[in-house]
Parts: C-alpha cells; structure tokens; sequence
DNA sequence: TCGATTTGACCATA
DNA sequence: TATGGTCAAATCGA
C-alpha cells in the first residue's frame, strides 16, 4: 500500500505544484497540459498500483482509469475532478461568478476539521429548542424600523461558487472547512432544494469589518457535495491554511478568467490569501493516513503539508498554531494575536 | 460571561 | 407577490 500512497502523494504534490506556478505559467497551455497529464500519470499508477494490489475488486469506472481515458478527455476537460473548472450559470450569464468543482479524490474520506458550520467543533451546536416561538412575545414594536436600504443586496459583487465534495464518512452533513472561521447567519429553505441554504460571515467581521461571506448549499442530486459561494475578500487579515483551498472571490475569479486586472488583484490579496494560493489540499496527501485515522487533525497537517510545500511558510506555522485549538475556539486566540492591530470599528 | 447557532421576521429584488 | 438574503432575540455550550 506504500506504493499507493506514494503515487497519490506525488499527485498531490504536482498538483500543488501546478497551482503554486498557474500565475506564471496559465498562458502556457503546452506547459500546462503537460502537468496536468502528469498529474493524472501519478493517479493513474495509483489505480495501477490497487488494481494490482486488488486485482477486479478495486472498481475504476469513475472517470480516472488511466492514460487511455485521459487521451480521450483531454480536449474536454482536465482529468482530475479537482482540477476541473467550469462555469456556473452565473458564470455563464456572465455575472463574473466562476464555480470550480473542487472534489477530493474518491478514496478520500477528506479529513475536514470539524467546521464552524453546523454547529460541530464549535461552541455552539444544535441549540434544543422546543420551538422558536419561545422567542419573546411580538411586542408592538419589536423591530427599530431600520434604515432603508439596510438589507439591500450587494449588487455586482464578485462570487465564486465551489463546488466542495462532504466527507464521505462519518458526519456527512458538516460542510467542508475552508480554514476561515466564519459564523452562521442564517439559514433559509431554498425553493425547489431538498436542502436549506446557510449563510455565514467571516467571524472577525466585527473587529476588522471583513464583508467575507459564504453560501453553502448542499446539492439535491449529490447530497455529498456543497456548493459554496463566496461573496466578498477577507480584509481581515485571519492567516489561515486552509484543508482544500478556496480561493476567495477575487482570487478564484483571476485564476479562471486569468485576466491581467484579475492577477493584478490577485497580487493585492492580504497575505492569507496568498497561502491559499498555494493550494494547500493537494499537498496534504503525505498526511493523509494520519488524517483519515482522525478528525479534527486537517488543519494541523494542511498547515503542515502546506509548509512543505511553499518553502516553509511561516504563516502556516503560525496557523498551524492558531487552529490546533479548534475551530472557532481558535477564534479567540485568533482575537488575542489580532488584538494588537487596530479594531476598525473601534 | 461570551460567542455561536437557530429561526421567524423583515426587507429588497425580480 | 414570491423568493432569497439578512437581522436579531432566544438559547445553548464552553
């Protein structure tokens, strides 16, 4: 099995690769095509390795058996899920939305820490409530009439949606961890969707006023995938290696229209995007075993693996400590580190 | 006590 | 008017 994991390793490790030099290199598509197909060569002598190792138990017919099928598909679409990028229909209504499909390989139980999200790893949790009309009576005026325009939605904001593969194992209902500490604001039943819609914010929102938000949308016909939207930059400065890398909007939208103004504002993203760019879920495979053996342990190894693989960030060190604490628990050591920074609404 | 989640109500937009 | 996004009181857990 050593061999396995070191082919998947070693796809992870061009991948992170990949994406570390997709800056430079995206008006390259020889070059990049000639990765990409390195990449799927790690994979597919992984598959060689385990149908070796397991002869016909070990089932291929998802769509990544090999060179012969790579051959076939190259001219469609990149091999690997998780370098597929396609368009929403946002996207394509030409919104300035992009969505990338960023599902982890199969086998994968994707060790996500315990998220924010849904309450698991956090303070919080499902609140047992008999019913939410134990809310204070209506009073005659239980709502300051607020200013109009408060709620007024943001137009022409950027998004990204990503489309992130749930654990497969386990809790499937925790969403994926992007390593940013957000906190929940609602959640709304979708029309036409099995499943309701949550809202969050980045949790530093107050101290630092980061409008960075997210939808998270579990999909009706693949209950283990998310689509995740994004709206907004995190101005908050929170370092952060995140498990599976989701660019923020403005960095995921320059990675997939790769115009220059984009890549101009790539390059202005505070420095925790710039770790994102690093991909750092690709990079984590040398500490995949440990992580599937366990939860809550992916950042620790994402902060790792990400070290590893962008000559020793010390960021990640840094995140590395900062999130070992839990997720939002680490929020208040996230606080106490920031706390000598000026508060913006202070 | 503080911070997070839940959830009905409110509000803007299509 | 229907729908989606946000607010904020109530509540829970560390």
């Amino acid at each position: 099995m050593d061999e396995v994991l070191a082919q998947i390793s070693e796809g992870f490790r061009l991948a992170g690769e990949l994406m570390s030099e997709l800056p430079a290199t995206q008006n390259d598509p020889g070059y990049l095509a000639s990765r990409c197909l390195a990449i799927a060569d790690a994979y597919s002598a992984a598959v060689r390795a385990l149908q070796a190792r397991h002869g016909a138990s070990v089932d291929v017919a998802t769509p990544f058996g090999g060179e012969g099928y790579l051959q076939q598909q190259q001219h469609h679409r990149p091999p690997l899920d998780f370098l597929r990028v396609c368009c929403s229909p946002e996207a394509a209504a030409g919104a300035g939305a992009s969505t990338f499909l960023a599902a982890p390989p199969p086998s994968a139980s994707y060790a996500w820490a315990p998220s924010d999200a849904y309450g698991a790893g956090t303070s919080g949790g499902p609140v047992r409530r008999v019913s939410s009309s134990s809310r204070s009576p209506p009073s005659p005026s239980p709502v300051q009439p607020r200013q109009p325009g408060g709620r007024r939605r943001r137009e022409n904001g950027e998004k990204v949606t990503v489309m992130v593969a749930a654990q497969r194992t386990g809790n499937t209902d925790l969403p994926p961890d992007d390593g940013y500490t957000w906190r929940k604001y609602g959640q709304k039943d979708i029309l036409g969707s099995r499943y309701p819609r949550s809202y969050y914010r980045c949790t530093h929102k107050n101290y630092y006023g980061c409008e960075a938000k997210k939808k998270v949308q579990r999909l009706d016909d693949d209950p283990f995938t998310y689509e995740v939207t994004y709206c907004g930059n995190h101005s908050c400065l929170t370092s952060t290696t995140p498990l599976l890398t989701l660019p923020t909007a403005t960095a995921a939208a320059a990675a997939v229209t790769n115009s220059p103004a984009n890549a101009d504002r790539q390059q202005q993203q505070p420095l925790s995007t710039s770790i994102h760019l690093g991909i750092s879920w690709p990079t984590m495979a040398p500490a995949t075993a440990s992580q599937f053996a366990g939860v809550g342990e992916g950042r620790t190894s994402a902060a790792t693996a990400a070290r590893d693989s962008t000559d020793h960030f010390p960021v990640a060190d840094l995140a590395d400590v900062m999130f070992n604490s839990g997720s939002s628990g680490g929020s208040s050591i996230l606080d106490g580190i920031f706390s000598s920074h000026d508060r913006r609404d202070n």
